[in-house]
RNA sequence: GGACUGUUAGCUCAGUCGGUAGAGCAGCUGACUCUUAAUCAGCGGGUCGUGGGUUCGAGUCCCUCACAGUCCA
């Protein structure tokens, strides 16, 4: 059936579709996508039928249905009475002269149509077979079947072709492999990795789960700005960009934490954002330059109350990922991960105790750190304070040690210049980072309020940039402005949203759990490269 | 940033000692009314990532660069 809508004056169409592709014909590589112009023109001319005109397919059934329904039917059974309306895109042909197999595809399965000439007219099937390639997207009409082997079948009645591909789907068995090519041509790694569809259907509802679990709690989703001057709440360097009306240069955002707490001064009891944060560094299986994030504000709350909700929260996603089973460890590569509650926890004093055998808290000097440290190979630039060393120390012999999901709590008020201290030892701080399979997945504290220290972290920061520390924290004047009206006492949580995907959908780089990971431009070749 | 590996047809990959560029799938044309990696016949498809060097001759050897991947920092 060649639906009406797409008989048209096939002169006039004709033009229409050869004017622009002519000029945007590519090198040789292109002899495919030739031949299947050339057969786009013949059908066009031969039928006069344009499969671009159709806007619309009145189906009726994901191809799931069938295998849900219909599962029952013995081998040569027809089940006439039901009438199966659907469509999809066709994966592969089997011709055999006067009958036709083809597999279709959908979002939800794979089904195998059964196209007779007898059961669709003489027209109608000399149509398909002649003008219907693998990659075509069609809609099909028909009855639940099983084959002599035993496959569950749609018989077609009716076809319509719905839209024409001119280039050809990736290898029928071997699939899309190349790395670089799924993750430029997502798209084509969607259509040949089903799985891949799989896991972005997980991110989704580990997204959705987040955000059910914060709004239970009473939560509300709010949007702070992305563009911004300052480019503040964490340590790391910022994208540049520029306002043309203001005449300004304006910074991508590298988190939403300094937002977020003006919120809770503005007296939102209970804040959070969900997206993207960017940030100016390397690319590597952890890092994307754009990453999603979730950051959580909760007025009178502390960083243990930020640590049971970390722990909900994972665990809530990981069952919206898992489904009904949920039940015994989370497989990542080769390690199972437990995830029931409470997860370990550790100071950073105490685990570099353990990993290493020294105490910090017994060094007070801070020539005397950077000399252990050197002497266990960690490279100084030697102006380092113990606390740096220590954090240096424990980047370079704890971290990739905690494989189980692990608190690591403490750290000192150095590196930390928005938590509050720890009334027992202000050298160090309320706050911990979660740290799973090696890798950093959460950081929160108990939201340093007090204006003055807050004045002086500022400043401290400062000092460490004109230092030459790029990643230096900015300072925000009108931060303290509002810390200065009054910040409750707050408990303050980010999650890498990306990095928990990766953890529960066994995902060995964030760039499988981003549908379009940054890549280098493949035509960059002519331009200047910047200099580094 | 460093080390290693890879880059050959649309896709997945071979390519021997340096001597005419290959296969399967996909594509095009045709045969075939229960196939499912259908089968069969025919045809088309290549700047061998880029730029240079060695050589009578380079996909192959050497160097540069680009992109990607893995590991390390």
């Amino acid at each position: 059936m060649k639906g009406e809508s797409c008989i048209v004056d096939a002169q006039n169409e004709r033009e229409l579709l050869n004017a622009p592709v002519e000029e945007a014909d590519g090198g040789p590589g292109d002899e495919i996508v030739r031949q299947r112009r050339d057969k786009l023109e013949r059908l066009l001319t031969e039928e006069g039928y344009n499969p671009y005109l159709h806007e619309k397919w009145e189906w009726k059934h994901h191809l799931d249905y069938v295998r849900r329904n219909f599962e029952h039917l013995a081998v040569d059974e027809i089940d006439e009475s039901a009438e199966i309306v659907t469509a999809g895109r066709v994966m592969t042909l089997r011709k055999h002269g006067k009958a036709t197999f083809a597999n279709l595809a959908d979002e939800t399965d794979i089904l195998q149509l059964y196209l007779q000439l007898d059961a669709m007219g003489e027209e109608d099937y000399s149509f398909v077979k002649k003008w219907v390639d693998s990659g075509d997207w069609v809609g099909v009409a028909g009855h639940p079947f099983r084959t002599q082997r035993g496959e569950l079948t749609l018989h077609v009645r009716k076809l319509v072709l719905l839209s024409k591909a001119l280039r050809p789907l990736p290898e029928k068995w071997h699939g899309l492999r190349d790395t670089e090519l799924r993750y430029r041509r997502r798209y084509t790694d969607l259509i040949a990795n089903p799985e891949v569809r799989d896991t972005f259907r997980k991110r989704s509802r580990i997204i959705s789960s987040i955000r059910k679990t914060l709004e239970d709690h009473g939560t509300l989703e709010v949007e702070t700005p992305i563009l911004s001057v300052l480019a503040g709440g964490a340590n790391a360097r910022p994208f540049k960009t520029y306002h043309n009306a203001l005449g300004m240069e304006m910074y991508l955002r590298i988190a939403t934490e300094l937002y977020l707490k003006r919120l809770i001064v503005g007296m939102f009891g209970r804040v959070y954002e969900l997206g993207k944060n960017f940030r100016n560094e390397g690319l590597s299986p952890m890092h994307n330059p754009e990453f999603t994030a979730m950051e959580v504000y909760w007025a009178y709350a502390d960083y243990e109350d930020m640590m049971t909700l970390t722990e909900e929260i994972i665990r809530n996603a990981a069952a919206a990922v898992r489904g009904p089973d949920n039940s015994g460890p989370v497989r990542y590569q080769d390690v199972d991960l437990d995830f029931t509650r409470p997860f370990k926890r550790g100071s950073m004093l105490d685990l570099v105790r353990e990993y290493t055998g020294i105490d910090f808290r017994e060094i007070n000097d801070d020539e005397e750190a950077r000399r252990i440290a050197r002497d266990r190979g960690v490279e100084l630039k030697g102006d380092e304070s113990r606390f740096l060393v220590l954090n240096l120390m424990f980047e370079a012999f704890v971290e990739e040690k905690l494989i189980q999901p692990t608190f690591v709590t403490g750290h000192p008020t150095e590196i930390s210049p928005l938590a509050k201290r720890d009334p027992s030892d202000p050298d160090y701080t309320r706050r911990f980072e979660l740290f799973i399979c090696g890798k950093e997945v959460a950081n929160a504290f108990s939201e340093l309020n007090d204006p003055v220290d807050q004045r002086a972290r500022f400043e401290d920061q400062l000092r460490k940039k004109e230092a030459g520390d790029d990643e230096a924290h900015d300072f925000d004047e009108d931060f303290i402005n509002a810390i200065e009206t009054g910040l409750p006492p707050t408990g303050g949580l980010g999650i890498g949203v990306d990095r928990l995907v990766m953890f529960l959908t066994d995902s060995r780089s964030i760039r499988d759990v981003i549908l379009f990971p940054t890549m280098r431009p493949v035509a960059s070749k002519e331009k200047e490269t910047p200099e580094e």
